[in-house]
DNA sequence: CTGAAAGCGCTAACAG
DNA sequence: CTGTTAGCGCTTTCAG
């Protein structure tokens, strides 16, 4: 590290007034010539735009918004950035937004259900235009707050509960329903579960209680689970794998809460000489590039992720409230589950 | 008794003027105790807060910002989030930013120049009161932008350049010659290098001339390069690898420009099974975390991310201009370079 | 087509 | 401790 230097001057920023002196021509043609809006003859517009652009003027957008009432900005609060998933919702959504004028702003709550109060009430004290927001559990409180903001807000990845507004997902409940039919249908009979600890993981939950309902309905139980936190979710499907198996040897069929750690787990069995997927089946969820990267496909469901992104955008776009999108899951079994 | 039925939706957001009459003490004070500042009785306090939180106010601050010329807002410019170092980076940012009251809010650049500028305008427009951004390579305008922004902008990841007012990163060319002497010593002689089509990665790029740099110094030259772009990095690491070793069987290392094409790469031979390290050593660049989960230990050297993100928002905290940090990265061997 | 006046909702700077 | 008075930099509205 080296000694700072004696600061750089820190002028004033510019302001359209500064434009409006430069050029000669009044404040509010300026303004008009910036925003491109109502009519300006050419001359006065080649002005304005030449001393702008000379100056290196930036526009105050936090005085344009008080002045207009109009905020270009869309608040996407998701637990994580670490799990890809979510940068994948908000491709789809930029997807949409970008031509629009509308900017996507992300919160990151880190799957705290305080956390997620706060950002939410951080974005909101900036008057975004609209709120999409991962997950349908929420407190009181955020509910209360989302309400009462007066834009549209849209819940998404899951449309098991109630919305505030309008929500766009899918099923995770009725997703592991549909894994444990898949299963059951390949004939797989001793299975376990492996996911995350996490309690504000609703949506792995969700899943884990689906597949107990659709193994229940052919009489079975889930044989034996297997629960982990933190740390990297690859090596976490390896040691968890070793685990569940050293104390279940019987298992025939792995269910795990996410692709990275199936993929851990797939890598560990192939090393082991497992007969993937005769004498065992392996599932994941959420269907990451990742995994096109494998010595073997894993099976897993594509959670529709861009397409959910694009829609939820795509109802604040428009202004709509109350809309409800519930898109089905598509299964991939890959060659982790036995065909019959 | 009949429940009476929630509030409707609120059109117009509340305001402080809303809070100050429902309350009964003057806008000013009502200020005061939402923002803790200044002496307020404990009675008048609590009044204030009563009412706040019965009418669900949220503050506005637009207005807010306005009026006091302060921004708690920290604009973060990255190329991309599917990329996990960029994530990693952002961590350290919050951590250090977390209690601060700052703010980070990101953008990101995909890897173009253009988007770039677009994203830091949008971004100053708003006067965030300092700008992060990933590389030292911008556009004029860019540049020009940013030194005239009046806050502290720190140029994070790369020190091989001339910054505009901060910078803390690593010397990726210093990174590649490193590797290149730990190569070399290890007695590898005919290297292939597999990378990045991007000619926007201007790290990879710097890491590749270090890297012959190094070779250089040894009397060698690259025997063989193979680039790629888009798609699953896994997968294409998988792919490279066969195609640079069928053009060219006779390579004995091969530098990846980034852990997760290395990954593949590593997959991928162990498969074929080569002999690695002692037929054909491997190396990559991050230590990603993912590394944790695989058969043998590819070698990387670790960027210090979340440290470049704790620096960077240090110095934004404290107002500084003009320093430069420069992190050195540790090479960390692994099992896939001979050891003698 | 161009300009002048009146705020947007909040806070700095003073008075009391 | 509490209130009053001016703006912050821009856009809306309404005249020319």
């Amino acid at each position: 590290m080296t000694e700072p230097p004696p600061p750089p001057p820190r002028r004033r920023p510019l302001t359209l007034r500064d434009v409006s002196e430069a050029s000669g021509v009044s404040e509010m043609t300026v303004s008009r010539v910036l925003r491109n809006r109502g009519d300006v003859s050419e001359p006065t517009r080649r002005r304005v735009m030449d001393a702008a652009r000379r100056l290196g003027y930036v526009p105050n957008r936090i005085a344009g918004a008080l002045a207009s009432q109009r905020v270009n900005l869309v608040g996407v609060i998701i637990p994580s950035l670490s799990n890809m998933v979510f940068p994948e919702v908000l491709a789809g959504i930029s997807e949409v937004l970008e031509e629009t004028g509308l900017q996507p702003v992300v919160g990151v709550t880190r799957y705290a259900a305080a956390r997620e109060e706060t950002v939410i009430y951080e974005m909101l004290s900036w008057r975004p235009s609209g709120i999409i927001l991962a997950g349908v559990e929420h407190s009181a409180a955020t509910r209360a707050m989302l309400r009462q903001a007066g834009v549209p807000v849209v819940e998404i990845m899951d449309t098991d509960g109630v919305p505030v507004d309008s929500m766009v997902g899918i099923s995770h409940r009725r997703a592991g329903l549909a894994m444990a039919e898949a299963i059951v249908a390949a004939g797989y009979r001793r299975i376990g579960f492996l996911g995350t600890l996490m309690p504000e993981d609703h949506r792995a939950r969700k899943r884990m209680e689906g597949l107990e309902e659709g193994l229940a309905a052919a009489g079975l139980t889930l044989a034996d689970r297997e629960y982990y936190a933190g740390g990297s979710a690859l090596a976490k499907g390896r040691e968890m794998t070793a685990a569940i198996l050293g104390r279940t040897p019987d298992l025939d069929f792995l269910y795990y809460s996410n692709d990275m750690i199936g993929a851990g787990g797939l890598l560990w069995c192939l090393e082991q000489g497992f007969d993937v997927p005769e004498r065992l089946g392996l599932a994941g969820f959420n269907n990451i590039e990742l995994l096109d990267g494998l010595p073997r496909r894993l099976a897993t469901m594509d959670a529709c992720r861009r397409e959910i992104g694009r829609r939820a955008a795509g109802i604040v776009l428009a202004r709509q409230a109350g809309v409800v999108v519930e898109l089905t899951p598509t299964l991939q079994p890959g060659d982790t589950v036995r065909r019959r």
